[in-house]
RNA sequence: CGGGGUGUAGCGCAGCCUGGUAGCGCACCUGCUUUGGGAGCAGGGGGUCGGAGGUUCAAAUCCUCUCGCCCCGACCA
C-alpha cells in the first residue's frame, strides 16, 4: 500500500476524550473514529490489525476444532423471553422494535440463537458434542463505556458455544479451549494469565478468565508466585484466617463505652486495639432480605462471595435511612447481639475467636466479650471477605500477589442453564430424552488489540508485535530524489513479491513528520531509504521497539527483514 | 442512576466573571524558501459559538429548559 493513496491521518495531540493509553494511541495513530459514546468506527489502520487478530482467533478455533458460522445481530425478543433473560438481562439489553411493533434485541451474547439453532438440528447422542463459535458485531448499552475499545457499547467478539452429553465431554472441549485461549494471546504477543472466575449473570458451575497484565486494566487478579493458583479478586480466597492466636476463655458481656467512633478506625483509635481485634458488621439488603455480615475489623466484606453464598439475584449494601429499621441499631453501632437481623453471617477468619468486640446496637455503644452461641446465635460461616495482598496462598501459603488486568477472554462450563429453559435435548444410547450440556466461551477481539497497545508502547507511540501489526514494515521515502523514490519502489515490490505487508510512505512530507509518524503508529519494523546512505548504495532499518539504524545494501536488507517478518511468524504460531 | 465538569472551525483550546465586529495553535489551500526526527515567511479558506426559549437596543457571554460528551461512584459477557 502507498500511504499517498491510503486513508489515514495521524493527530499531534491526544484528543480530549481519550484518558488511557490504548486509546489515546489509536486515536492518534489514525486508527479509530468516535461516532458516538462507546461507538467507533474502525478506520482502514485500526481494521487491519482487528482482522489479524480475528485471523489468528479463527486459526486456533479451527484447530481446536470449533465450527465458525455467523447468528444476526438482532434477535428475536422471544427467544430472549423463552430464556428468560428478557426479564433478568438490566438495561445493558438494547431493546427495539420492528416496524410493526414485535421486540428485538440487538445481542449482547448469543445462547438463545445458538441454541435454538442446534435443538433444532441435533436429535441423537451421535452428532455430539459440537463446538460453534462466531466472530460477531455485539452491544451492551453500558451505563458508562470508556477507555476506547476496552469498554465500548459496540464492540466485536468471538463467542464460541459447546454442546455435550457429558460433564466429562464438556471438560475436554474446556480444556481444548482453555488452551486455544492461550495460542491465542501468545501469538498477540500478550502476557496474560487465566484466572478462575466468579460466573456473574451467565451462570454455570466453573469459569476462567484470560487477564493481560496492564495498569490500566478494570479488574484485579489474585496471583500466587509459586505455584499456578490465579483468580479474580472477586472470588480468590486464602488461608489468611489461619494466623488467629489460640482460643481464650470466655470473658463476660460488657457493654463499652465509645462516643463518636462510627468508623472501625475511630473504634481501634478509642480502645486502642488494632482492628483486626475488632468485629465489623456489613449490612446488605438483597432480593432474599436483610442480611448481617460480619468481618474481621481490618478486612472487607466481598459482595460476590456473599451473593453466592446466598443464592441472591441482587445484593447491595444497605443504605443509612434503613439501618435502624432494619436491624434495630444505629449506623456505627450495628452487631449481632441483640439484632432485629434475621439472618447473620460470619467469615470463617472468626471462628476461632472468642470475645468479640461488636457494635451495641445503641447510640456510643460498642459490646466486649461477646461470644457467638452464648450472647447471639451462631452465625453461617462461610469465606466472605476480599484478599489482600500478601495473605497466603490456599494452595500452597505462599504469600499472593494483586495485579491489574484486562478482561480479554472468558470461558464457562454452562451446564443444562440454557438447554433447560429452552428444551435443548437429545435422545441418548437407550432412547432416553437428555438435557444438553452447554459450555460458552467468550474472547473480546476489539479489547485484545487494546490489550496489546497497552502492553507495548512508549513515549512516542505504539510498538506493534508482528503478529498483529497493521502493516508489518513501512518504507519511509526520505526525499524526493530519483535515485531514493525508485530504490524506495524497488524495495517496496521486493516485499510485497515476499508476501510481506508493507507500506510505502511516498508522502510528499518532511523527513521528520514521517518519522514521528511511523513510530506513533508503531510499524515494528522500519526502513529508510534517503540520499545520504544511498550516496554509499546503503538503505537504513531498524526494529521500532529498539530503533537502533542499522545500513546495509538494499538487497541485503530486503533479505534480512523479510527473514526477521517470516521467522517472527513462523514463531509465534508453531 | 447519584456527584462533578464540559460543549466555540477537522483536532487542541482562549474569549464568558464585567453583554457591544468570534479569536489562537495544529491541520487545510496558494506562493517562495527549506528538506534525516512534527520547518520558516507571506497570503488565504473554513465556525447558525450543542439546541430551544427568555431578558436586553444588543447574547458565545446573563436566566430557564433540553441534548451530547467526559470524569468519580454504583454496575458489568
Amino acid at each position: 500500500m502507498r500511504w499517498s493513496q491510503y486513508f489515514l491521518y495521524t493527530l499531534r495531540e491526544d484528543p480530549a476524550d481519550a484518558d488511557v493509553i490504548s486509546h489515546k494511541l489509536m486515536m492518534r495513530a489514525g486508527m479509530l473514529r468516535k461516532v458516538a459514546a462507546g461507538i467507533y468506527t474502525y478506520l482502514p489502520l485500526g481494521l487491519r490489525s482487528v482482522k489479524k487478530t480475528e485471523g489468528i482467533v479463527r486459526e486456533e478455533m479451527n484447530r481446536a476444532g470449533a465450527v465458525e458460522l455467523l447468528m444476526p445481530t438482532i434477535q428475536p425478543g422471544e427467544l430472549w423471553m423463552e430464556s428468560g433473560r428478557w426479564k433478568l438481562y438490566g438495561r445493558e439489553l438494547l431493546r427495539i422494535k420492528d416496524r410493526s411493533d414485535r421486540d428485538f434485541v440487538y445481542a449482547p451474547t448469543a445462547e438463545e440463537v445458538i441454541t435454538d439453532t442446534v435443538r433444532d438440528s441435533v436429535n441423537s447422542y451421535r452428532q455430539l458434542p459440537i463446538n460453534l463459535y462466531q466472530i460477531q458485531t455485539k452491544f451492551r448499552d453500558e451505563l458508562r463505556p470508556r477507555f476506547g475499545l476496552m469498554r465500548g457499547r459496540e464492540f466485536t467478539m468471538k463467542d464460541s458455544y459447546s454442546f455435550h452429553v457429558s460433564m466429562e465431554s464438556l471438560a475436554e472441549t474446556y480444556e481444548k479451549m482453555r488452551a486455544a485461549y492461550s495460542r491465542v494471546f501468545t501469538r498477540c504477543a500478550l502476557d496474560h494469565v487465566a484466572v478462575e472466575a466468579d460466573t456473574g449473570n451467565i451462570g454455570g458451575s466453573a469459569s476462567h478468565e484470560f487477564m493481560v497484565l496492564a495498569q490500566s486494566g478494570e479488574d484485579a487478579v489474585v496471583s500466587c508466585p509459586n505455584c499456578k493458583y490465579g483468580a479474580n479478586i472477586e472470588k480468590a480466597t486464602s488461608k489468611f484466617f489461619s494466623d488467629e492466636p489460640e482460643p481464650a476463655p470466655m470473658t463476660e458481656l460488657a457493654p463499652l463505652h465509645t462516643p463518636g467512633t462510627q468508623s472501625i478506625d475511630d473504634v481501634g483509635r478509642f480502645l486502642k486495639k488494632k482492628t483486626s481485634e475488632l468485629v465489623k458488621t456489613l449490612v446488605f439488603d438483597s432480593d432474599l432480605g436483610c442480611v448481617m455480615v460480619l468481618v474481621r475489623g481490618d478486612r472487607e466484606g466481598n459482595l460476590i462471595k456473599i451473593k453466592n453464598y446466598l443464592g441472591a439475584e441482587w445484593l447491595e449494601m444497605l443504605p443509612d435511612s434503613r439501618f435502624q429499621d432494619e436491624t434495630g441499631g444505629p449506623v456505627g453501632y450495628c452487631g449481632p447481639v441483640g439484632t432485629r437481623a434475621k439472618r447473620v453471617l460470619a467469615d470463617v477468619s472468626l471462628k476461632p475467636r472468642k470475645n468479640w468486640i461488636v457494635g451495641g446496637n445503641k447510640p456510643d455503644t460498642h459490646l466486649g466479650g461477646a461470644n457467638p452461641g452464648r450472647d447471639f446465635a451462631q452465625p453461617e460461616y462461610g469465606d466472605f471477605t476480599t484478599v489482600f495482598a500478601g495473605d497466603p496462598c490456599p494452595r500452597c501459603g505462599t504469600a499472593l500477589e494483586i495485579y491489574r488486568g484486562i478482561e480479554v477472554g472468558h470461558v464457562f462450563k454452562l451446564g443444562t442453564k440454557y438447554s433447560e429453559s429452552m428444551h435443548c435435548t437429545y435422545l441418548d444410547e437407550a432412547g432416553q430424552r437428555q438435557l444438553m450440556i452447554m459450555g460458552c466461551y467468550g474472547l473480546g477481539i476489539g479489547r485484545t488489540v487494546a490489550a496489546a497497545v497497552e502492553q507495548s508502547h512508549d513515549d512516542a507511540g505504539i510498538i506493534w508485535p508482528i503478529p498483529i501489526a497493521p502493516f508489518e514494515v513501512v518504507i519511509t521515502q526520505v526525499g524526493r530524489e530519483d535515485n531514493v523514490r525508485t530504490t524506495a519502489e524497488e524495495v517496496y515490490s521486493k516485499l510485497l513479491d515476499a508476501g510481506i505487508d508493507v507500506l510505502l510512505d511516498d508522502r510528499d512530507e518532511r523527513p521528520g513528520v514521517k518519522f514521528k509518524d511511523a513510530d506513533l503508529i508503531g510499524f515494528p519494523l522500519r526502513i529508510a531509504v534517503g540520499a545520504k546512505s544511498l550516496a554509499n548504495g546503503q538503505i537504513e532499518w531498524s526494529w521500532r521497539k529498539d530503533r537502533v539504524k542499522q545500513l546495509g545494501a538494499p538487497a541485503e536488507v530486503i533479505e534480512r527483514v523479510v527473514r526477521e517478518v517470516t521467522s517472527t511468524r513462523a514463531h509465534s504460531s508453531s
